[in-house]
DNA sequence: CTGAAAGCGCTTACAG
DNA sequence: CTGAAAGCGCTTACAG
């Protein structure tokens, strides 16, 4: 079944099929556009989109990149298994198809966009630099996420980082704490985290605390469950801090792991912040308070401002940075009036 | 850039840079390949895949069909975004390309698989009757997985469900437990849950215990969060009850949470068994026991599989199901000697 | 080992 | 409103 035996059976030329098929009614009567519809039901006719793509050099096609190490499963997280779940849904609504490449080198991932004439693409946790050097190589609309990357022509969806960093502080502030941990991935890993470390240092500084050094937790690796769970046993072995404030509810969730596991009951010997409101904050106990952002709303503008980009077909950018709000839940107290008295090592 | 280009560069034949492309060494003198070949990689050469495929009339795409509501976000679902995520890089390595398309309607699903001439599809989370109206459809490999349909040419990966249902049971009667609640969707909606449950039954049975169908909670939705944690509060009031074994592990993290919030502890006043063993399990509070599967392997063979019938070209099909294991970890202890003395409901 | 020709199934100007 | 022709960039037999 292809354009010709249904313009055939048609009696009209294959261009008019063509034409009826794209919905340029304006170049087909009425009459003749029912019919054609009519015998491409009847067939179940269904046009080849690689001869499409051939003629047209597009191909209706986005595609979602993510970076991920090739031993670990970038999907895993459900920071970003959230937002590629709905820029599916919103990209199939847009009748376009989507394809998704997990990367490994930059060499793959151009190749891709290019082989399929790839219409637009999303970028997923790249680092500043990667992004610097992918813009330039497809000549396609590029929107990236939580980028701090200074190109000016390029699209990215953010949220304000150090806002986020600020009420992650201000809230164990509130509650009394004074020595407060960081923990997150390496900065140079991530604009975000950097920020979120500003915001955090800020709001003490604002408080007139100072941030010592020590308190400062760098992880090698965000996904190893046993090294953050281990983290939150020497915590716990630090009695003078009495909150931490981590980079992500999942890092949050071990920590408070490897705290309990050392005999300490939360929210009453440690206080502990989170960032992102996954699903998992109602999941784990106790309850996790958190700075929230709104995953589902990040991914549809991620889509909308592609599809923007691609009506345009002018060279414009478009950014957008997303609020955050704090979220209290049950993992923040005030502090034990002399930090963690009777601890019991199990 | 295209084959022609190169061909004129390098003073040969079209067919002869597409030989070299696909590696038909045989046909090719090592010299002009090498010419070939270094011309390619000077140019930056990318060959156009619509263009093969409309030759071809294959793509090198395979498409991963998942099963959405569209007001939910299928990929929420950790179960399936761990699936989904190392099947894209098992893809990858064969080199193909990742089509992932949530389904809504079969129409559509059909309509995406021929219109690329997908070579094959894997298929995650259809029930029984949409497998057999689709297995139909196309006539590319497709492998299902979770399937209890019982079309012979179909392939499948699943897993032991049956047995699951018997170690979750065996493990709270080894502790003591004698009435146990059962939660999960609806049977209809999934062969596996319907296994899970009659196999623990079939546990109850062998150790002398009837199972007492007050004791089973079916849940409408399995993505909605509030009437888990609700049913949680419900099952804290029945005293009789003692522990619950919950079909996913999603389901457990929410029950456990309704069991808290009436002022149980746990696992001292409640026993709980999972099912699956993702990360959660060693995210929450207490660390689940449960049943597991290698979610991975499963993710790994669903693609070998295919592959294999891909190349096999025969109409032949695969399954293959996997085993699964008790994990204890924390959430199952015996019961209390008279079932939640002193409950205080906040 | 190499090549000329036809064809895959669409769309794009261009004429009428 | 409709059509004949050329072309998109590959691959597939078929000859040499």
């Amino acid at each position: 079944m292809t354009l010709k035996d249904i313009a055939a059976e048609a009696g009209v030329s294959t261009m008019t099929v063509s034409n009826v098929i794209n919905g340029n009614t304006s170049k087909v009567s009425p009459q003749t556009a029912a019919r054609v519809l009519e015998i491409i039901r009847q067939r179940n006719y269904i046009p080849n989109s690689s001869a499409r793509s051939l003629a047209r050099s597009n191909s209706n096609i986005i595609a979602i990149i993510l970076r991920g190490e090739t031993d670990e499963n970038t999907l895993q997280s459900p920071y970003n298994s959230a937002l590629v779940g709905t820029m599916i849904q919103k990209i199939q609504q847009h009748n376009y198809y989507t394809m998704v490449n997990i990367l490994k080198s930059f060499q793959d991932i151009s190749q891709s966009l290019r082989t399929w004439k790839v219409d637009g693409a999303i970028f997923l946790g790249m680092f500043d630099n990667e992004i610097e050097m992918m813009s330039g190589t497809a000549q396609i609309p590029m929107v990236f996420t939580d980028s701090y990357s200074n190109i000016r022509s390029l699209s990215n969806v953010g949220i304000d980082d150090y806002k986020g960093g600020r009420l992650a502080a201000k809230c164990l502030i509130g509650h009394g704490h004074r020595k407060i941990a960081f923990v997150g991935p390496p900065v140079q890993h991530a604009g975000v985290v950097q920020h979120r470390f500003s915001g955090f240092c800020d709001e003490l500084k604002a408080n007139n605390i100072a941030f010592d050094a020590n308190d400062l937790f760098v992880l090698e690796s965000e996904v190893k469950p046993d090294t953050i769970i281990d983290l939150g046993c020497q915590l716990a072995k630090r009695r003078d801090i009495t909150a931490a404030f981590a980079t992500s509810d999942q890092i949050a969730s071990y920590l408070i792991q490897g705290l309990r596991s050392s005999g300490l009951r939360l929210p009453e010997d440690f206080s502990i912040v989170g960032f992102d409101d996954l699903m998992l904050c109602r999941q784990i106990t106790p309850q996790l308070t958190t700075i929230s952002q709104n995953l589902e709303y990040k991914a549809r503008l991620a889509v909308d401002i592609l599809f923007r980009r691609l009506q345009a077909s002018g060279d414009s950018s478009e950014s957008q940075i997303l609020d955050v709000a704090l979220v209290e839940r049950e993992s923040v107290s005030r502090p034990r009036p002399q930090a963690h008295p009777d601890i019991k090592h199990p």
